[in-house]
DNA sequence: TTGCTCCTCACGTCACGTGAGGTGGC
DNA sequence: TTGCTCCTCACGTCACGTGAGGTGGC
């Protein structure tokens, strides 16, 4: 199993769990974001040690990525960035349970075919959004353009 | 001057201004919003009846429009899109004020370099997003094809 | 006069921000 | 023992949402 703590006793390359404070700073937002977020049951940290200190791993911190990229990018909120990362833990589980016993295969290809229904429903929200912003892009251009025309005129 | 108030006399073609129930439907708000907006100093009604409700003409609304584009596409909070109306009203009094006197030639100048500056940096914060989008689409395709894959290993 | 729409408070919500006051490990 | 970081309340903020209670025009 490999297992042993954190003790002085470490000795080879598994990756070290963050406290509270270097996890925030790596993961780019507050400490009580990370606690708001664990209230919420979006991120749970990795462990938590006798003193009750919470410790991050870099895959809690990878969710923490995922859901300020869902929030800044798409503009979700925190409810349905829940039901995106449910989602994806399930795929995952999925995965991962490919040739294992238990899940059958009709309910396999049934958690598949809705795995692929919200991601698809995900690409057409994020394909919608960058139209939009290339029809921005459009009208800021061409303000440009009558900008750069009016101050061609006040040359000397 | 054209000038004549909307009463029974009203006669041609001016657009009707609008209550803000209408309003606030037409531009797909709520009534709150656009009186939270006038709070703000972000969108004043064009006209107030003497028992004190707002009319809104649709140069209003599109005031309106352009801070929801704001917001939800770019995500920038009530204060960030102060400044850019702010800068686009200024752009356009320049833009009329153009033979005008009591703006001399250097100012007139200097206004609209302030304005191609801000429009820029705009505009490159439009381009970064959609960059972003793209990274996020490439993603997505990626676990799509993925659980696509997973899916026609499981066809019968 | 009756509805409907408008008005102004004013408290609630979401996603945290920001101290207050106290405990814990190198 | 001294710092620094962590902990848990708990109130504040932004951009509104949502009634409460009252006025106004067809």
């Amino acid at each position: 199993m490999a297992a042993h703590g954190s003790g002085a006793m470490d000795t080879a390359s598994d990756p070290p769990l963050l406290n509270i404070g270097a996890a925030a700073a790596k993961a780019g937002v507050t400490e009580r974001a990370l606690r708001y977020y664990q209230e919420l049951g979006l991120v749970q940290p990795s462990a938590v040690t006798p003193g009750g200190m919470r410790r991050y791993s870099e895959e809690a911190l990878a969710r923490v990525a995922r859901i300020r990229e869902l929030q800044s990018l798409l503009g979700l909120n925190l409810e349905e960035i829940a039901v995106v990362l449910r989602s994806e833990d399930r795929a995952v589980e999925i995965r991962a349970a490919y040739y294992e016993e238990g899940v059958g295969s009709s309910e396999r290809r049934q958690l598949l075919e809705e795995s692929l229904a919200l991601t698809s429903d995900l690409r057409a929200t994020v394909e919608a959004k960058r139209a939009g912003l290339g029809e921005f892009l459009k009208d800021l251009d061409g303000r440009i353009t009558r900008i750069q025309a009016a101050l061609s005129g006040t040359e000397p």
